[in-house]
DNA sequence: ATGGGTGCAAAGTATTTGCACAAGC
DNA sequence: GCTTGTGCAAATACTTTGCACCCAT
């Protein structure tokens, strides 16, 4: 399970604004499904409604469980479909090659995050509880530019730059576990 | 496999050199062991020293080859161990621990490098290739600081920031693949 | 001798794939 | 109706673990 930056508000703003796009992600993903000669199926609506439906990061395993929540909880009047894990992983890889999801590795697992309609980004990573925070830095972005030139790399899509390190939350508990005196 | 940046000579200098120390890796794994009441046995004899025969960068199937190759040349007279998978797994986790080794992932696997004696730098990563580089920059590390600092996140034990993108020789690859005028 | 260490094989976890059936177009 | 898509279950890749035997102290 990722933990986003505001876990309290999965529903609220999302944290860096968002882009304008002249098209939502559904119109984008049936564009692309079309050009491919692919079909629009209620499990690929499903998928991309619901993803698309609030900002956060998630995993392959999160997205079927709520899925299957989501479509047990409307019942089979609800018209809703299931998705299975295998479709949840090739639909996934679609949504990226489309360019509406970015995926990212994460201590051994992938973990997706909205890429149409959304700023370029960077992430902190907290490596004791996952939590993944986005941050904007216009002096990373010419950074990062700068040291890909010199190596000549190039960072097609924009890059993917993950600084690990604890969340302030993780710190402190670190430091409760060294100060007994917080005990007593 | 990993690919280190300079494939060609594993045996050669280090891209970045290296920082002063006063035990040889191998003495400062005995004095972890020591510490921690753990055996010294010669399984993890063989392999710190060959883990730290050659600065790069390996994933755990890598080094089980190796070692299992080598014990084979050296055959039964060359008194050199065999290390088993989960023994190979196992003492990583300790010489990550004892502060030897560095472990990061990357699209997927765990990938090991030195730590111990080694100075503090960050990772082009090739999303194609997998070819890992290494890099300094003082400015990265102002940055890198003052971001964690803005978050409240702490960055112990060095920070790890990987950046991915593409390199040189896959861009080329790309390249040429998109003119078809190269093939002619 | 004795408690930690190792090897083996089995179990996990995350993801991919082959194939028969279902469903868009 | 024809082809693509889906679900299932098996396969794959990587890593961890239980357990009986081994060996460093």
């Amino acid at each position: 399970m990722i933990q986003d930056s505001a876990p309290t508000n999965p529903l609220g703003p999302t944290p860096l604004g968002h882009v304008r796009v002249s098209m939502t992600p559904q119109q984008r993903f049936e564009e692309y499904l079309q050009s491919k000669g692919k079909r629009t199926t209620q499990q690929r609506r499903a998928l991309i409604d619901h993803v698309f439906a609030r900002h956060s990061h998630f995993d392959a395993d999160e997205l079927i469980e709520q899925l299957n929540d989501k479509a047990d909880r409307q019942g089979a009047a609800g018209g809703m479909a299931t998705v299975s894990r295998a479709t949840v992983y090739r639909s996934l890889d679609e949504l990226v090659e489309a360019g509406l999801l970015r995926k990212m590795t994460l201590g051994g697992r992938s973990v997706y995050e909205h890429d149409y309609g959304y700023p370029q980004h960077d992430h902190l990573h907290c490596e004791e509880c996952d939590q993944l925070v986005e941050f904007r830095s216009d002096k990373m972005d010419e950074l990062c530019q700068q040291v890909a030139d010199e190596h000549g790399f190039r960072l097609p899509g924009g890059r993917r730059l993950i600084l690990t390190g604890v969340c302030p939350e993780c710190a402190a508990k670190r430091h409760r576990r060294r100060s007994p005196l917080d005990l007593i």
